[in-house]
RNA sequence: GCUCCCUUCGUCUAGCGGUUAGGACGCGGCCCUCUCAAGGCUGAAACGCGGGUUCGAUUCCCGCAGGGAGCGCCA
């Protein structure tokens, strides 16, 4: 048998950080097996399913390289065959019209919490003899009320469920549209889906789709529930915690890959091991390895294996993200040094592309934004002289590499009788305009010649006048 | 309220009856050093509680407590 698995989101907002989670072990299921992956989408609430949640689920999957090989289908172009399943379990028995109104429904609920039960469909339409004149049905499924059943959970283990504890869940809705649980059943069934992973806040319904698949005919999947993701306070994922849109971290400068690296980490391990490639993940990776528990969501290791990613990917590799950040902060990438350049120099300073971009900004706006703190700190009318003889000898360098800088510099802080680190930040401060940088020599090479001179220059110009304390 | 699930350092986890309970992030210290990092070394830090089973429980079983999910003509 051939592995089948799907990632089934509802178009209903973006592509969450947990879904990806859930998206991804199903994917990697799929790929260790060397089987296939459908990604559906799960559009039967018309009311809150949008084009732009589908473009967004699209668009973070593409992003990451969870690619699929069937899909996406889309629930709403299947509706006629969801109709056809009904009326053959309704023909068949195994499903019944029901005529109580949603306030009785509610009604009952409540007295049914009141008296300490377990909220749930009384089931009084079951044998009901004819219609309601001039009221739409919903069709109901009829759930065994007798008997255990078992769910061979994946990573749970044996979980049992009473029948009795089950209501009679509805399939199709009084306007004809089916609900969630019957497209599923449905879908699962017809798309072959042999193994279904997915969230644990499902775990509940897995017991009356197990009937709904056995009335509808289709073999059993293998089921596995995943632990949910919560936020770092131990409380539900949500907006207040940060980002929980996967765009947002793509936009925030972060590796696909580190994503993934961090993502297939929280509930799954194999021993010791931080970092995985896509290949590695692939193949030590298995179901029976997952946790069972929640775990939280931890931005500060994830923006630690994001540096990881970033200091062992080829700077040739990243350069196109590293661009794209530029433009976003407004900046020309054509205006200042090659990527490959900048990202080598910085890629052990910075966690994020975004950071990156905003460290080297320097590099690449004219004119220079300096912070005046620094400048008054650093730039002291004595540095002056020895700024103004860096100048001139950086201007009769023969080539503009940085051991020709450094040496340079060397010798300039030799002559002025200072330490290295006297003249190095004082010039730091004349080309980036802050404290912080690669060495200098290899800033200075990054900014190249013209470049440089000229921000030396004017910083002599600054020494010498009043703007200095 | 009812049903189901979960419980090892602050966090992610290793462990699968006998370990000085290991690693990673974060945090502290030291080294390196022109700044910031990176890196190296190092330190503090955990088996929720109570019963069993066993020669022996972090590990197996049962309670309890705590946390979570579900209980829609939402998915």
């Amino acid at each position: 048998m051939t592995v089948k698995t799907r990632f089934a989101p509802s178009p209903t907002g973006f592509l969450h950080i947990g879904g990806v989670r859930t998206a991804l072990f199903s994917w990697l299921y799929a790929r260790h097996h060397g089987g296939q992956f459908v990604l559906r989408i799960e559009d039967t609430d018309r009311e809150r399913s949008t084009q732009a949640a589908v473009n967004a689920i699209l668009e973070g999957l593409d992003w990451l390289r969870l690619d699929h090989d069937e899909g996406p289908y889309y629930q709403t172009r299947r509706f006629d065959r969801y109709a056809e399943m009904a009326d053959r379990l309704l023909r068949e028995g195994k499903a019944y019209r029901c005529y109580c109104t949603r306030e009785e429904l509610e009604a009952r609920r409540a007295a049914q919490v009141a008296r300490g039960e377990n909220p749930r469909y009384d089931g009084r339409c079951r044998d009901r003899a004819g219609p309601v004149p001039g009221m739409e049905p919903v069709l109901r499924f009829r759930t065994p009320t007798d008997g255990v059943t078992v769910v061979d959970d994946l990573v749970r283990g044996r979980v049992e469920f009473q029948n009795s504890e089950l209501d009679d869940l509805i399939l199709m809705r009084s306007d004809g549209t089916p609900t969630f649980h019957f497209g599923v059943v449905v879908d699962d069934g017809e798309m072959g889906i042999t193994h279904v992973i997915r969230g644990d806040d499902h775990l509940n319904n897995t017991p009356r789709q197990m009937h709904m698949i056995r009335a509808l005919g289709y073999p059993l999947p293998a089921y596995g529930h995943l632990p949910m993701i919560l936020g770092s306070d131990g409380a539900k994922l949500s907006k207040r915690h940060g980002a929980v849109n996967v765009l947002e971290y793509r936009d925030e400068g972060f590796l696909p890959d580190a994503m993934l690296n961090y993502l297939v980490r929280l509930g799954w391990a194999h021993g010791d091991q931080e970092i995985f490639s896509r290949e590695e993940m692939i193949r030590l990776f298995d179901i029976n390895g997952v946790n069972a528990s929640a775990s939280r969501f931890d931005g500060e290791k994830l923006k630690w294996l994001n540096q990881q990613y970033l200091k062992s990917s080829p700077p040739d590799s990243l350069a196109g993200a590293f661009e794209w950040q530029l433009r976003r902060a407004g900046l020309d990438p054509g205006a200042g040094p090659a990527p490959a350049a900048v990202i080598e120099a910085y890629r052990e300073r910075v966690a994020t592309l975004r950071e990156l971009a905003e460290s080297a900004a320097y590099l690449y706006r004219e004119p220079l934004q300096a912070d005046d703190a620094a400048i008054r700190k650093h730039l002291t009318p004595a540095i002056g002289p020895p700024l103004a003889l860096l100048a001139t000898r950086l201007g009769s360098l023969a080539s503009w590499t940085r051991t020709g800088i450094h040496d340079a510099m060397t010798a300039v802080a030799a002559d002025a009788g200072i330490g290295f680190g006297k003249l190095g930040q004082p010039v730091r401060v004349a080309v980036t305009g802050g404290t912080v940088s690669p060495p200098i020599d290899v800033t200075l090479e990054l900014l190249g010649r013209d470049k440089a001179l000229q921000r030396l220059g004017r910083a002599v110009s600054l020494t010498g006048s009043g703007a200095v304390a």
